[in-house]
DNA sequence: CCAACCTACAACCAACGGGTTGTAGGTTGT
DNA sequence: ACAACCTACAACCCGTTGGTTGTAGGTTGG
């Protein structure tokens, strides 16, 4: 069970598709917190709020370390920031000239897996758009127009 | 049944968490893709592609614009931005400084929605809690010290 | 030692999510 | 007109998730 890029990417956001999770990790960015201290704030048993830290825990955002009988948790603000990296890379899309995309897609057949694209991660720029591709009639936004 | 803040925050990241869903957006923030077209690229059935548009949509990340038979979709890079945003102030939280209403009023993200000030965060306590810890002094990291 | 904590984890449950098939209706080209 | 498309949506299957309770084990303080 390989972690790929994609993999990773599902867990972030994953666990950033919780309120109550999005509120432990602003908690634990702002400081250690003992697992029971963050269950106190909620109004939920504290295996819920520990199943919450396991999967903020799973997608890095947090990390435990043990002291004594409690388990403190902070948050890892670079993995944040990597979550910001995979935005910034979907605008990058947008804003046009991503041709190494486009030609992974036309060449990797989307008929045997939709799914196997660890093209998106790396931060590799070979600038070299000719979308002249077959089926795609429709124009890529022009950002010097708009 | 109001959005709120949060509840969008829910939605975009959960939209997000989704390696199809994110390929999709790649191709429509490229540029706009009727939902057949879309489909095509994938290894799943007409409706199901049709599921991840419709998820996509309900989180704003798209629009769907008719024209004749075929819906085409258009990724809308603003509200990628304002998730954008919102790790951000996450990351402000880490920095220390409450700067969030300052985001807001500096980029406007939400600028059709109420986004008060006021952004009450959930469940029953606000984001208030590093005052009233009782033996946890950690300042959050100085980064005039990194 | 004992009680009070703190944590980990299993088992269980309802609800949701990702996927499917099927049906129906609007649009287009011939 | 009619077949071929394109879309929307309902119904269903089943694995996952968010929550619960319960049990057990390590730590701490009196």
């Amino acid at each position: 069970m390989i972690e790929t890029d994609e993999d990773r990417a599902d867990a972030l956001f994953h666990a950033l598709a919780d309120r109550t999770r999005r509120d432990i990790l602003r908690l634990v960015l702002a400081g250690e917190h003992s697992v029971s201290a963050l269950a106190k704030h909620y109004d939920m048993s504290f295996a819920g709020v520990q199943k919450h830290v396991a999967v903020l825990e799973r997608a890095g955002l947090l990390t435990k370390r043990r002291q004594g009988r409690e388990a403190l948790a902070s948050g890892d603000v670079q993995v944040l920031r990597s979550a910001n990296t995979l935005l910034s890379e979907l605008e990058n899309v947008w804003r046009g000239r991503i041709a190494r995309i486009d030609a992974l897609l036309d060449q990797t057949m989307w008929s045997d897996q939709a799914m196997q694209p660890d093209q998106t991660m790396q931060p590799d720029q070979t600038m070299q758009s000719d979308h002249n591709r077959p089926h795609d009639h429709n124009r890529p936004p022009d950002p010097t127009k708009e």
